[in-house]
DNA sequence: ATTATCTATAGATCTATAGATAATGC
DNA sequence: ATTATCTATAGATCTATAGATAATGC
C-alpha cells in the first residue's frame, strides 16, 4: 500500500493538478480537501502528509497553475490568433483548464498575500506576451494598449461566463475579438 | 420586541443591503447567514422569517445590487468621466460598494440560474450606457467598441485588485484609462 | 390572535488530527 | 525502521428548524 518515493511525488503533483482544475471550475472556497483528494484518486486523510493546510495547498496550486499556463500553451503568432483561442466558446465552457485570472481573479484578490501564487508575475508576463504579439503583427509595441487589450480579454471572458443568455455571451466574445482586431489603430 | 410591519420591511431591506456589501467584499460563499444578519444588526435565527434559504437571499441580494447600481450612480458625461471613476483607487479598494461584475462575476457564473439576479440585463444596460457615452463624446456609437471597452474596464479592475504589487496595480488602472481615451480612433 | 425576532440546537459539511496498516528503503 | 496512505473521528463552522417571547394589529 505504501508507494515508492517517486510515486508519492507523483501523487503530490496529482493533488496539485486536481486542485488547480477543481478550484478553477468551482471556486477555491467551494472545493473541500476531500473533493481534491477524490479528484486525485486518494482518500482525504492522506492530504496532510503532503500539505500543511488547505491554505498551503491553495498557495502551491495557484503557483502550479500559473507556471504551467505558459509552459503548456502554444506559441501564438498574432494578437488575433491569441484572442481567437482566449475568446473561444471552448475556453468559456472549460474554465477548469483555462485562464486562472478569468476563473479566479476576485477570489485570488481576497486570499492572504502568501497564497496568491505569482499572480503579479503572471500578469506581467501576459502583458509582455501581448506586446510581443503587437510587434509580430507589424504594429509598434504599446504598453498601454497591451494592458488595455489584456483587460478586455479577461473582462470579456468573465462576462461571457456570467451571462445567462447564450446569444449575448457569444456576442461579447465575438465583438471583443472584432474590436481587438481593429484596436491597434 | 416585535417591530411594526414597516420596520420589518426595513429590516428585510437592511439584510439585503448587508448581504450585497458583504458578498462583494468577501465572496458569496465566504459569508455565512449569521454574518449577514450581524451586518444587518439582527440575530441569525430571524433570517428564515425573511428568506427561504441562503440561495433565496443570494438571488434577491444580486437583483437588489444590480438594480441599485444604476439608481444610485451619477450621470456620467463622457467615457473618460466614467472610466476615471470606475478605474479609480477608491473603486479598487472599495469592492463592497462597487461594481458587482468586478467583485463577483466568476462566482455569479457558477450560481444556479435562478440566483444570478438580472446579470444579463445588467450587462446589456452597461453596454447601452457606454454607447451613449461614446455618442456624447462626439464619436459614432459603435457596439463592438462599447463591448470591448466595457470588457477592458471590468478586466482592468479585476486584475488591479488581484495583484500584490501596488505599482503594477496602479499602472493597470492608469494605462487602461489612457488607452480608453485614445480608443475610439 | 398574529407575527417578527430571539435563543437554542439539530444536522450537515469542512478542516485537521490520531492511530493503524503495509510496503519501501536502508 | 521509516513513511505514505487509510480509517475513524474530533472540533469548528454553516445552514436550517423548533419553540419561546413580546409587541403589533385586528
Amino acid at each position: 500500500m505504501r508507494p515508492t518515493r517517486e510515486q508519492a511525488k507523483e501523487n503530490r503533483q496529482r493533488i496539485l493538478d486536481a486542485a488547480g482544475r477543481l478550484f478553477r471550475e468551482n471556486g477555491i472556497h467551494s472545493v473541500g480537501v476531500d473533493a481534491v483528494m477524490k479528484g486525485a484518486g486518494l482518500t482525504h486523510g492522506g492530504f496532510y502528509g503532503h500539505f500543511k493546510s488547505k491554505g498551503d495547498l491553495t498557495a502551491e496550486a495557484m503557483s502550479n497553475v500559473m507556471r504551467q499556463a505558459f509552459e503548456q500553451e502554444p506559441e501564438y503568432t498574432s494578437l488575433e490568433d491569441f484572442a481567437s483561442v482566449y475568446l473561444s466558446g471552448e475556453h468559456r465552457d472549460g474554465a477548469g483548464v483555462g485562464c486562472v485570472m478569468a476563473a479566479l481573479a476576485p477570489e485570488i484578490a481576497r486570499l492572504p498575500e502568501g497564497e496568491r501564487g505569482s499572480i503579479s508575475d503572471y500578469i506581467r508576463k501576459r502583458i509582455t506576451q501581448i506586446e510581443h504579439l503587437q510587434a509580430a503583427s507589424g504594429g509598434k509595441p504599446d504598453r498601454a494598449r497591451a494592458i488595455a487589450d489584456l483587460s478586455s480579454l479577461v473582462g470579456a471572458l468573465v462576462m461571457a461566463r456570467a451571462v445567462d443568455d447564450k446569444e449575448l455571451s457569444d456576442e461579447i466574445l465575438a465583438q471583443t475579438r472584432a474590436a481587438l482586431a481593429n484596436g491597434g489603430a
